[in-house]
DNA sequence: TGTACATCAGTGAACGCGCGTTCACTGATGTAC
DNA sequence: TGTACATCAGTGAACGCGCGTTCACTGATGTAC
């Protein structure tokens, strides 16, 4: 069973949650080094004063979303690298968890875009952090593909940096047309399965590193 | 002969290129997005009034930051695909100009990662629009290689693409290693030569798209 | 070359506004007995 | 179960401050004759 909270904690919980989700709404269209508190706590419709009894700054909400959103993401990646299937298949399938993920929770993706490079210091820290666990986990998926048999540590990580660097790349081409014709869905769903399959042919014919 | 400007406009453009360089050291630790106007002209010396003589807003002085950086980056790109030389040198020679450039042009740099995916419209128009032109000229040289027989020019532009994210992402792991000690420099370029190889090894053995 | 007028980059005062942060507070929830 | 006290999420007034933008201006540079 799950701990019930209080009434008390409860209600503070969702505060909380609501900061969160006003703060990634109005990030759609600013970075967060330029996130007002005020603007943040008038969205949710409480006092400004409020904020503090959640963060203790907008960076530290930031680090807050830097969790939250790739947290959505965890289970794509696993999936995504997933060994089940041809080449072909994979490849298919990890393009389209990519376009439904971007269509579930486009403001978490656009969020970890904007802010991987950022001008907030503890949030680029919280998402490299973050980003370096994805691979990991995806290095180990990696290893357990008989492909892989002679690849060292060091270059099967090297090669899971690439494939999470490719993944937030085409789900940034993704949102881009999140508004526009389906038809240019399509091309950037057929250029990044292209890019994956020209990435494939280049770890079928590693030869060490 | 190049046309001798007056000295009113000489003047008028030396304050502009004052304006740009204390924007782009302002940049270093913030998004365009929260600079102010005022911050950049006292941090130049003028009267903030003096910042609408040649800009309209802070946008505006993003984009024209935008030609300048990637101004800065067309020899690089140009020289990075060049087709002299065999695999092995031409993928050294690439890193080595990356990590040349990072080097030469740190803020530029930053700022190119920070804002291609910023929360500045205009300022991410104009930086995928460059990049946009970089690919093209990067298809164009590949297009030259012998390697490239059979290929369709989309994939010869799909390549470009991943070969210009690439050097970005290369550009911007080089740019934490600079107040780094030389071995994270070192790690770094290992993994770009490696990452660039598998590319490479990908390219080679491309059956069409 | 000299003069009279036009241009225009940069000035400085002024404005209204929203910001982050402080503080003492309120009143519902939680807890000890 | 009831009572008395403690906790603490959210309030609202107040603060000093820096912001973007306006405006009429100044004086060096440019131009026409």
């Amino acid at each position: 069973m799950s701990h019930t909270l209080g009434i008390r904690q409860a209600q503070k919980q969702k505060t909380r949650q609501a900061l969160q989700d006003a703060a990634l709404q109005l990030l759609e269209e600013q970075s967060l080094s330029s996130l007002g508190l005020r603007e943040v706590t008038r969205a949710v419709g409480v006092a400004p004063t409020a904020f503090y009894r959640h963060f203790r700054s907008t960076a530290d909400l930031g680090v807050a979303l830097v969790e939250e959103a790739l947290g959505s993401l965890h289970p794509m990646i696993r999936t995504t690298v997933s060994t089940a299937g041809d080449s072909a298949e994979r490849i298919e399938r990890a393009v389209e968890l990519i376009a439904r993920h971007v269509d579930a929770y486009p403001a978490h993706v656009r969020f970890i875009a904007r802010e991987r490079h950022g001008g907030v210091q503890p949030v680029r820290e919280a998402i490299r952090d973050q980003l370096a666990r994805f691979a990991e986990e995806v290095r180990a998926e990696l290893a357990k593909d008989p492909v892989s048999a002679g690849w060292s540590d060091d270059d099967l990580l090297m090669l899971a940096h690439l494939y999470v660097d490719q993944m937030l790349s085409t789900a940034s081409l993704f949102l881009e047309t999140l508004d526009a014709p389906e038809d240019e869905r399509a091309r950037v769903a057929g250029l990044a399965r292209r890019q994956l399959r020209l990435i494939s042919l280049g770890r079928l014919h590693w030869n060490g590193g």
